[in-house]
DNA sequence: ATGAAAGCGCTAACAA
DNA sequence: TTGTTAGCGCTTTCAT
């Protein structure tokens, strides 16, 4: 009962036909070929009955192709990632090609060793929210002619389609709904970083500071693995800072989960002692009493994006020279916590 | 400065060598095969020079083996998974093993396709966590000797190394906290399912319930994609039933933050209009106000476990006949949202 | 309308 | 110690 791998020989052998026959009729080539319909009913009958699969690492090997997305998200444990990865992952699906997902970490050698990996297993486009420091790795693939289209975020330096929210617009806004609730003292805290969505993020923040004549209260903490080493040092602002602070903006969701957290230990109320809205939108912020204001990213809209960018480019729908930038609004979810 | 992709034969050439040499000395098998160690020395600095990188997909073809290991969760973008999935990531990754996830929606038929791609791209092992209706196509991967293990839940049919917690128990304790704070018309609110997990935290609180000399309260929905459709029968069943109840025990951590954001709808009150734990832990149930009593499962020990299993089977140190079952403990942690 | 044969890049048994 | 060679399973050109 153990089913021994076939392989094409051999249903072509039990046939008594040739391989190529059977190649032509698995790869629906049949009428294009002019193989007999007699024939070709024959094979299909028969690679059901013995239930032959392809191999599609042979396949791969000699076409090129594999009909794989590769998707590098910056940690799947991350529901904003998590939510795209598993769009895609869908939109993908539906359309033949499978997803394989990995994290980067935001790790640049990481990184390297993924897109390695998945030129290794010749996966046929790259989607990914790059780390810094890849530029050469991506150009490399753009190079080879392999469709990369990145998100979340982009790389100055190197010229592939994009999908990105309007950053800095946002945290504009989101400034500015603090401000006009009065609020004069208002903290910016995010992850340090140099990717292009924190540097507009943080952009937006002090422009919408800058016209209002404000002060600029920004604490940059660094991105961890361990979620303890990102609250403590906010813990250690919040702590210094909350008496002369009135409103506080967190730069994602990952940081504002974790301010949240702090706030919890230090006995803050919110709105009363600090006002809070947070870039992204999560469970936690709909359910926090007060609900918190969020900056809701339309994460269906950029997974669909994404994908018919990708999609286009692997169906040549669109020439691999010609790049596009979409930037999608984010949707300001106004909540108790930014309120009075 | 395209890079052509050059094969092993090309650096054989280009060398004057043959690729027999080249492989073996690329595979660490120089001493065994008493290469000279100038010439592995010739031919690594040409590798490194040159940036050469063995076609993988060649290699699998050839060896059967492709150091990747398929792993199948429930939904990637539920935080219980993707916690899982990260951390069995990172392990593999250090033990030179890639992860390929996909998410299986629970979905047989879409879990059987993926399982087939798994096949198609010859991965070393399996990790998963099996939706129903499976059996036939895993025990086929057995008999194909190829190492499965199954975390979260198992088949009853199917003897494979499994990695679950202690589900009725938890169950059974939680529903006992509730009952010793004097709550009488407790409810069980979960997914309708007829996995083993389910079936376990079911009869914990049934058997928690009867001892007691008390009466079930148990709504079982369906499992969806959309949240909403989650939402609205447990909306229907709270609205109608709230008033009559004096607890409430979640089945997962989804039903559960459903359960939140019904309870928010309805203005009810924890713990004092309904007492409230959940299964599994989560950012939301500790920032709730007030916090939510969860039964939180052991995310890295249950991930170690796994891997750890699996590693042992690939590297040969378990026999594949030989079946583990591993049972690790969960964590009441004991909030608010439980007490009087 | 069908078949033979080359070759994708690699490994490993066997020769030398 | 190194080289020759036969595949792994598939696609595709070129004959027939």
């Amino acid at each position: 009962m153990v089913k021994k791998k076939l392989s094409i020989v051999d249903i072509a052998n039990s046939l008594n036909i040739s391989k190529t026959s059977v190649s032509f009729i698995l790869n629906g080539r049949a009428a294009e070929k002019r193989i007999s319909e007699e024939l070709v009913a024959r094979v299909m009958k028969f690679v059901e009955e013995v239930g032959y699969k392809p191999n599609s690492l042979a396949k791969s090997l000699r076409t090129g192709k594999s009909n794989i997305i590769g998707l590098m998200v910056e940690d799947i444990s991350n529901p904003f990632f998590a939510a795209i990865a598993r769009l895609i992952e869908d939109r993908a699906y539906k359309n033949g090609y499978k997803i394989i997902y990995c994290s980067t970490d935001n790790d640049t050698n990481k990184t390297k060793d993924l897109i390695q990996m998945f030129r290794d297993r010749h996966v046929d486009g790259y989607i990914m929210a790059p780390p810094e420091g890849i530029e050469e790795d991506v150009n490399d693939l753009l190079k080879n002619n392999l469709p990369v289209v990145m998100f979340d975020r982009y790389l100055p330096n190197v010229d592939t389609d994009h999908v990105v929210i309007d950053n800095k617009a946002s945290t504009f806004k989101a400034t500015q709904v603090l401000i006009k609730q009065g609020y004069k003292d208002i903290a910016f805290v995010t992850f340090s970083s140099e990717q292009t969505q924190m540097n507009d993020r943080l952009a937006g923040y002090e422009q919408a500071i800058a016209e209002a004549g404000l002060k600029t209260n920004i604490k940059q903490v660094k991105f961890q693995q361990n979620e303890d080493l990102i609250i403590e040092p906010i813990f250690e602002y919040i702590n210094e800072n909350h008496k002369r602070l009135d409103a506080v903006l967190f730069g994602t969701n990952h940081v504002g989960v974790c301010g949240l957290k702090v706030f919890k230990r230090l006995g803050i109320s919110v709105p009363d002692d600090l006002a809070v809205i947070s870039f992204d939108d999560y469970d936690v912020f709909q359910l926090y009493t007060p609900p918190v204001t969020a900056i809701a990213q339309p994460i269906e809209e950029i997974a669909d994006n994404v994908i018919t960018l990708l999609l286009n480019k692997l169906n040549n729908k669109t020439s691999l020279a010609d790049k596009q930038t979409i930037i999608v609004p984010t949707i300001m979810n106004v909540r108790a916590s930014s309120g009075k």
